[in-house]
Order: C-alpha cells, then sequence, then structure tokens
DNA sequence: GGGAGATGTAAAAAATTTGTCAAAGCTGCT
DNA sequence: AGCAGCTTTGACAAATTTTTTACATCTCCC
C-alpha cells in the first residue's frame, strides 16, 4: 500500500499494552447517567465487573467495602470533588489504578493529576477503545510492579524497572524501541504474535510505521541477545503469522 | 470447481480466527464519493472486500441482508444520521465492531461516541495507515472474545495463543493455512463441511484457489496429525460432500 | 465388473513471506 | 548548523509456503 498521510496532531507515547489480563472490578465514579450506562455496557461487555457511583462520598464508602482493581474518575462530581476522591483513594491504597476522565487537555491539568496520584486520564472526545486501553496498560502497570519487575531465561536477565538487560551478566545496551518490543514479546511469552499486533500494542496509532520495520527491530534483537543470530531459540518466526518469544 | 464466488450472505462470525486477518467485508458508510473512492483503494488493496453505501438507510439494508465483518461510518450522513445506524446496527449485532469517521466538531462531546456504542473513531482528516491499523484491531479484538484458547482430543493438543499442536506431547510443525485450516475443522467437530465453505471461511473471499488445494491441505494434516495417515480416523472424508472432522 | 467422477498423492511451479543491509529520515543535543 | 544515534524505508536475496499439475486410486452406481 501506499501513502503514509503523517498522523495529526501530537503523538502521545502510549505505552505497551497488557495482553489478556484477568479482568476485575471495576468502579465507575460518575454522574452523568447517559455516560454511566455507556461505561457500564462497554466495561462488562470486556468482561469487567462494573460497579457505578454518581458522587464522590458514595465512591468512598463503595471503595471502602469492597475494592476495585482500578476506578474511572470523572473530575466533576457532586458532593466531593475528583481530585479529592483520587487523594483519599491514593492515601488509602496506592497500588489500585485511577484512570481520570477529564474535561479539558489543559496541561497545568495533567500535572495536578498527576501529583494528586491519578494513573492516567483521558481527555474529552475520547474513544472508548482508549479508555479501554488505558486502564488495561493501567492494570497491567499495577500487576507489574507487584510481581515481577525481572525476568530472566537463558543467561539473559530483564530488568523492567531499571530498563536494562543482561547476558550473562554483561549488561546489553538496547534502544527505547527494542526495549518495548522486548518487554512486550517477553510479557507475551509462548504465545505467537502478528505483525499488526506488535505495531499497535508497541508502536501505537500514532506512529504506525510499515513494511519491514518490525523485522528489523527483531532482527536487532536476535542479533544482541541470542547466543547464534542465525539461528535463533528464543525470537522465533512463525511463518506467515508473526513472532514467538521462547524463553 | 463450484465456484461459488462467495455470496455475501455469510453471516457467519467464524471466519475470523487467526491472529492475522483473512480479511472479511468491510462496509463503508460514506456519502462523499471522493472519501469512498479513497477508502475503496484503501481497503481493497489490504485484501478486503468493500461494500460502500451512501447514506444511512442503505446501509442499515446493506447490513441485514449481508452482514460485514466490520463497519466504518461517516456520522453525517444523508437520510439517516451516522449515529443512528451506529445505534441500530450495535443493537442488532453488538459484536461487530463500528470504526466512526468524523470532523473534530462531530465528537466534541465524550457522551457521543460512548452512547453510540462505536468502538472506535478517527477524526479526518485521517491517516490511511491509522484508520487501517484502528481497523484491524477492532477485528483482532473482535475474534478474540470468547474462545476457547486449547483443545484436545485422541493424542493430540490444538493451542491457538501458542498456534502450536502437539501430538502424544511432541510438538507438530504446523504452517499457516494448515493451522487455519485445522482450527476450522476442530471447531466444527463432526460436521461435514464442503471445500466451498472451506475455501470461504479459511480462505476468505479474496484468495480463492481451486481443485486440488483443500485436498493437499487436509493431506498434509492427516501426514502430520493421523496415527496412520493411510487410514484417517479424524480427517474423514465425506465422498460427495466434503471432510469431516471427528476427534 | 465397469466406468465416470471424486479423491489421494507427490513433485513442480508460483507466490508469498522473511532476513538483511545500506541509505534516508528524524530527533535531540552541543 | 552540525553531529550522533535511533528509527524507518526500500531493495533484493533467501527461505518457506501455497497452489497447480499430473496421475494413480478409490467410490458409488448401473
Amino acid at each position: 500500500m501506499g501513502q503514509t498521510a503523517s498522523p495529526l496532531g501530537t503523538a502521545r507515547l502510549s505505552d505497551t499494552l497488557a495482553p489478556t489480563l484477568p479482568s476485575g472490578k471495576v468502579l465507575v465514579v460518575e454522574d452523568d447517567p447517559a455516560v454511566q450506562k455507556a461505561l457500564r455496557r462497554l466495561f462488562e461487555a470486556e468482561g469487567f465487573m462494573v460497579e457505578v457511583q454518581a458522587n464522590g462520598q458514595a465512591a468512598l464508602e463503595s471503595f471502602r467495602a469492597a475494592p476495585p482493581a482500578v476506578v474511572i474518575l470523572d473530575l466533576r462530581l457532586p458532593k466531593l470533588s475528583g481530585g479529592d476522591v483520587c487523594k483519599e483513594i491514593k492515601a488509602h491504597s496506592p497500588a489500585t489504578p485511577i484512570v481520570v476522565l477529564s474535561a479539558t487537555s489543559d496541561v497545568s491539568d495533567k500535572v495536578l493529576l498527576l501529583e494528586l496520584g491519578a494513573d492516567d486520564y483521558v481527555t474529552k472526545p475520547f474513544s472508548p477503545r482508549e479508555l479501554l486501553a488505558r486502564v488495561r496498560t493501567a492494570l497491567r502497570h499495577a500487576s507489574k510492579t507487584a510481581n515481577v519487575s525481572r525476568l530472566a531465561f537463558d543467561g539473559i536477565v530483564v530488568d523492567l524497572r531499571k530498563m536494562e538487560v543482561q547476558r550473562d551478566g554483561k549488561v546489553v545496551v538496547l534502544t527505547a524501541q527494542e526495549f518495548k518490543t522486548l518487554q512486550f514479546l517477553v510479557q507475551n511469552a509462548d504465545r505467537v504474535i502478528s505483525r499488526d499486533e506488535l505495531l499497535n500494542e508497541v508502536w501505537g496509532y500514532q506512529n504506525y510505521p510499515s513494511t519491514r520495520t518490525v523485522d528489523n527491530h527483531i532482527l536487532k534483537l536476535r542479533q544482541k541477545l541470542e547466543r547464534d543470530p542465525a539461528s535463533p531459540v528464543h525470537f522465533r518466526t512463525a511463518h506467515g503469522m508473526g513472532y514467538k518469544f521462547v524463553p
């Protein structure tokens, strides 16, 4: 195919997305009934359990009674502002991810939110899929920090926190894109991943390259990490399907 | 070869299987002839079958007559608004992904898209590559929902996630097409499946080979998976009708 | 049992997919 | 502006798969 009109707007570095995650309960804090309904449908269709609260106070009570896996929080709330709810939840349970729905894309707003402890935010016109993606990312991130941030196989150690890779005790320098690719592959070990999926999850919509880009990154990973790059053991190609990482 | 040029009436959802998409039909609902043409070219170049409708009413009729794998929907439409079309389709067939095309002003309200039930949206002007990416993601997602990822029978294990097959604990290497064929057969166990149906479901609309192609793939499956390929137990021939997989 | 049509089979041919490299494009920095 | 490192592209060869072809066999039915 041909022309690549350059994506519009400023690209946002969307992090890698989750594979299939165990879906838990989602607490939606939102006062507009229409949005309530829509969000409920959206998340229920994804297999989440959904609880909706219309104001900050009720949200906090619900949170204490039955802590959810993730919170979707509208900022404009009656009774108790979204910011206060956010702070309160983070004070009690810093590990629970919170994704904020905000009305404006104001930068100072963003800073404020992150100060409040929100993990991510989605601004006004957002696609349902984008919200889902962020929730999944938040969940994955939460479970990751709770679990292993360090993976080892063969003679290779991948430290997700330090973003560092070692082979046989020696540090291997990976570029940003290489590391992201590696991370996604490692986190989806044993599963065949198509180029499209890699492009979506690692590169994201904003920059969606084509042709041999993925292959080239696999090539680099092989050269840097395989003992014999010519006959890769870990970064396997599934001809006609994609690639598969096997530890 | 009865060349049933794949009548569009196949409402089946099951043709979405692999991580790579064997294509399907795209319904484009768009009134601007220039955009129509561009979209048609874009998707056809990617191997999709494209149907274009210029207004909401025609779109709905077309949808009922021959449900597509995915809908690309402009919000501004004559006769019936894009929003109504979206709602109607989602009410009728919630599993079909819908990607909305809109001017930014149309989606200024975050409620709108959620309420409509659209899966994703792209604002005009958009990059062809981005639209494709979103459509692909939507399709992949639609196919992934509610799917058993592991099937077993006799001494054979089919792992859809790993895209790997084992017989008696030993990994059997299948090619992409072989795997897709196997998957379809296994998922329709005990039913006689005609060559035409296999061609439609496994090979897809676009590439429609002929003659002995299906037979050859069955042959390969027998050789790789049957204990005695000469007298197949699982991949049975239904003379004059097609094949049948028996667990 | 004989024959027409359908299926089994293997090897050749065609098509597609992937590996790899080098050059072009970008980005951030001094 | 110029530089250095990373990323993306495009070209081409190599690897692999898919389709076709050509016959051998088999089935069903008279």
